[in-house]
DNA sequence: TGTGATGTTGAATG
DNA sequence: GCATTCAACATCAC
């Protein structure tokens, strides 16, 4: 489930567990997704360091380790941590695990494939590289106001290009549209600056409580769409029925006459 | 059994 | 060239 508040959640639990211990051994059971080293040179590399703190940018992690270097996780779909003693504990889809001197053992764990880790000499380049946007969290109104200058696409798309800005993922986009009573496929050029702002505000809102919340969704607003994802599934007041339909090629939820759509 | 799923990428399209 | 969309990636659950 990991999109920002989740990663954050995802590094704290990081920090919590795996800072400043030294790295005893890295075993990977599947190189996969490990994208751009081998996995001896991804080894050989992280043995014997220690990681002293990390950095999140968007559904990026970044674990800076006590040589400067970097090892990146992105969760993709399915990743997660988890630290563990005992070896009965392991998790099902443990792709790979650092085993600290105290006997510890940081997993990462990953069903679905679709996760990537990276081995880091230079964090900036990489960023720069890949062309990722700021924090959703970070990035001022302003700053945001500009990125949609000019831009014709959906406005779910906009707020999934991470290369615009970084975290927000399918379902808390259909949360910003809901929360914000525009249509997720309203074309950003139609949008007035005053949805342009409302939604802004309301990105923020929404990640900092998910954020405060830990990312655990039983813990959120009743309020809030999440209860709403089945389609047909009936709201109060008047908003009519749940629809789904494809916008900017992902499944989207929504009400059809309670959001606007501008076009 | 077939279908789709919280994400990203590179190729294809307009 | 630019902005945007789409299929592919690997596996599991319904």
């Amino acid at each position: 489930m990991p999109e920002l508040p989740e990663v954050n959640t995802f590094q704290q639990y990081f920090n919590k567990t795996s800072l400043k211990q030294k790295i005893h051994a890295v075993q990977v059971h599947d190189g996969k997704i490990i994208r751009n080293v081998d996995e001896d040179t991804f080894v050989e590399k992280i043995t014997n360091r220690k990681f002293v703190s990390s950095y999140r940018r968007g559904k990026y992690l970044f674990g800076k380790m006590d040589d400067g270097n970097h090892v990146l996780f992105h969760f993709g779909m399915t990743g997660d941590f988890k630290y563990y003693e005992d070896e009965m504990d392991q998790p099902k889809h443990e792709r790979f695990v650092f085993i600290f001197k105290n006997g510890y053992r940081l997993g990462f764990d990953c069903p679905r494939k679709f996760a990537r880790i990276l081995y880091l000499e230079d964090l900036e380049k990489y960023i720069e590289e890949v062309g990722l946007g700021e924090d959703a969290l970070v990035i001022s109104e302003e700053d945001f106001l500009k990125k949609m200058e000019g831009k014709k696409a959906s406005i779910k798309g906009f707020l999934l290009n991470q290369k615009i800005i970084a975290g927000v993922g399918n379902l808390y986009a259909d949360e910003i549209c809901y929360q914000t009573k525009i249509h997720p496929a309203s074309k950003i050029n139609a949008l007035k600056p005053r949805h342009k702002k409302a939604i802004y505000k309301t990105m923020k809102d929404i990640l900092t409580t998910a954020v405060n919340r830990t990312a655990y969704y039983k813990d959120y607003p009743d309020n809030w769409f999440f209860q709403w994802r089945v389609e047909g599934k009936k709201a109060p007041k008047g908003k009519g029925t749940v629809k789904i339909s494809k916008v900017a090629g992902r499944t989207t939820y929504y009400f059809e006459h309670y959001q606007k759509l501008y076009d």
